[in-house]
Parts: C-alpha cells; structure tokens; sequence
DNA sequence: AAAATTACTTGACAAAAGGCAAGAAATTAA
DNA sequence: TTAATTTCTTGCCTTTTGTCAAGTAATTTT
C-alpha cells in the first residue's frame, strides 16, 4: 500500500531536526482525508478529534458572534497543522467550527493516536511542542498586526502573508477576519 | 533552607492532575526571585531565560511600533506563567520586553532546567504542554476580543478579567493594549 | 435557461476614534 | 519643598469606519 506522505514527511523535517527514518514512522501513523469544498473537520459543539496535516486546499475557523453574524478567526493555507487547541486538548466541546474553503486533503491522526506518539516516539514530543509553540506565535502576532492598524494596512498585511486566501475566498469571510464590514472591504479594494 | 513555595505548589496542581509530591519536586527546582517596579524580567534584543511563576506583582510585555511608540501587548496577573514564548523556546532574541508595573515576587527557572525537568519527570511534560495550551488559548481569546468590538467594549473587558491592571497600570500601557490612543481612553474613562 | 440565492458594490449620512496642542494634576527628583 | 518630569484631561477638527438601503453581478438551483 504506497501512499505518498512526501509532503508531511518534509514537514515534520522542517519543524524538528530528526532522521528522516522518524519523520518517516510518524508520518505512517497518519490517515490520509479529503474534504470537499464547504466540508467541515470540525462543526461547533463536537469535540476536535482530529489533528490535520493540510496539504492542499485553504480552510478557515469560525464562530457565531453575540448577534449570530459567522465571525471568520483564521485562515490556513496549505503545509500546515490545523485542529482548534481548545477542544482538541482540553477534551471539550468547541464553540469554532473548521471548515473547507476550497477543496482539500492532506493526513490526520486523532487525540488517542497523537497521545501514543507522544509516548513512544521522543522525537515527536519535539514535533508537538513545536507545532504548539509556532501556532501560539502566529496568534501573538496576529494580535500584534491588529492593533494599531489600519483595515488597510491589515487588508495589505493578509495580502502579503496569505494571498491565496484574498484570492480564494469570499469577502465576507476576510472582512469579518479583519474586523470590518463588506462595505469597507469592498471601498478598501476599489481604492487599491 | 525553608522557602515557602506553597502557591507554586497548588499552581502547579491546579493546572495538572499529579501526586502533590511530585509537584512538589517540581516546585523545588524552581529559584525564587524579586522584581523591583520598573525592573526588567526580560531585555528587549536578548534571549528569554526564565520561566517565571509570578506569585505576587503585576507585569506587561510591550515592545516597539515603527514609530517608536512603546506597544503595550500584555499583562500578568498574579498566579501565573511569565515567559515570552519566541525567544525562550526558539533561543532567539527576543523583539520583546517583560517589564514589572509593581514590585513582584515569584520563582524561575532556566532553559536548561525546564529541559531537564522535562526529561526527567514526566508529569512536567504535562505541565508544560497545559501551560502552553493554556496561554495559546488565552492568545486566541484576545483576538477575538480585539476584532468587532468597540474601545469601550475592549477596556470592559480587560476591567472584568483584569482590574488590578485598570487599577495600576498607568493609562499609556492599558491606552496601546486596547489599541487606542491616551485621549480615547481618558474619554471613555470619563463616560463611565 | 429562468429563477432564486448569494456575493459584491455604491451612495448618503452617522458614529467612533485619531491628531494636535494646551493646560491641569500627580509623581519623582533635586 | 520646589522644580522637573511624567501622566492625564480636554477642546477643536479630521479621518476612518459603520449603518442602512438599494442596486448590480455572479453563482447555484430547479
């Protein structure tokens, strides 16, 4: 049974210094998924068991805010870990959902499985820790680049970190990310 | 040498579920430390080297914006993990100051003993991945704080989670926290 | 292909927040 | 305790962004 994890292979080499042997056993625990545009990993009110290696396609977060408006929170691109911290390690029901924006695929593992590499694989602690560690940056400096900003300067700064998301999707879902309505999204790209 | 380490200790405990010798062991790796108001726990351009429980005082990280201006992007309560997470997990220099506001007190310890511990006591593993997964949350909270919220709503906010800050830190810090300028929030102070 | 739905744009006006500058109040230093 | 510095407040005016509503364009469904 040949599967081709090339790409997640690479990834854990990039993330964690390991031999490429380990990177190779880790990445044969992954179960490869494909999700179709508009699918969900993750729907509210689930528990997140899943622990997804994206390796095609662009998929975001969202919640409901206080007036049932669909509040994007995050978006991914390709190459990169994607499950909702909250609910996947805390075993608790989670308020965002993790949806597909265009089609996608890429590899899982679940809590249990994610929990026994921990245990039997050291390296993959690294990997983990990590993982943790480079998404809790991302966030900071998402809270960084959105104080103090302009829409403009946070619409150019989305532009130049994930254009595929300005290109792919809806505006609705990048001005509710950016915190502004379409009408000043939809003025902000005429200006440019 | 008796140290009274009780609050790590329950810290510590409050955060993972293990026998309370081990958190014991745990704490007694732990140095205790004093800051004066003012004092630096961390220098901006060089590497973070301690991983700090602050038992008493009030702290903030903050660093610089193009223009110079001190950005004020987080505060410490009590009870809680001090560290910036770049620069001592990454071992790079950090953009980032933590700063005491008030004379604090607490306990640390370095790079290398946290390495050790995580080694050596598994249960720290645990601990550590909690307190990651713990101030990661937190991190996402305050983006969807920030985003679709008025200034007033955002300095509410920070009232009800943190009002010793309101209470001590000066207006400047809370003013470039918030994302607002020192006017804005002398203004919305008198309103309430 | 027509109808229905969803996505996006635009105008007119309102509200929120910023810029700048002057002065009052509080804190720190001499 | 006086002087110096820092912190906070306030007025006037500008800029940015929001609200609401109408209309066009694009996509999806039937």
């Amino acid at each position: 049974m040949l599967e081709k994890k090339n790409s997640l292979i690479h990834f854990i080499l990039d993330t964690v210094p390991i031999p490429k042997s380990e990177a190779e056993e880790i990445a044969n625990t992954f179960h490869p998924i494909q999700l179709k545009k508009g699918d969900f990993l993750l729907r509210g009110n689930h528990i997140n068991n899943d622990y997804f290696y994206l390796e095609k396609g662009l998929m975001r977060t969202f919640l409901f805010d206080l007036k049932g408006n669909e509040i994007t929170t995050d978006f991914f691109i390709e190459n990169n870990i994607v499950f909702e911290v909250t609910s996947f390690f805390n075993r608790v029901h989670s308020e965002t959902n993790i949806q597909a924006i265009t089609d996608c695929s890429g590899f899982r593992i679940s809590y249990d499985e994610l929990n026994t590499l921990f245990h039997n694989k050291p390296a993959f602690r690294d990997f983990g820790r990590a993982i943790l560690v480079k998404e809790f940056i991302t966030s900071k400096k998402r809270n960084y680049g959105m104080i103090n900003r302009t829409a403009e300067e946070r619409y150019q700064n989305l532009l130049s970190s994930k254009s595929q998301i300005i290109q792919q999707a809806p505006l609705k879902y990048i001005a509710s990310y950016l915190g502004i309505t379409d009408s000043t999204l939809s003025r902000l790209r005429r200006k440019i």
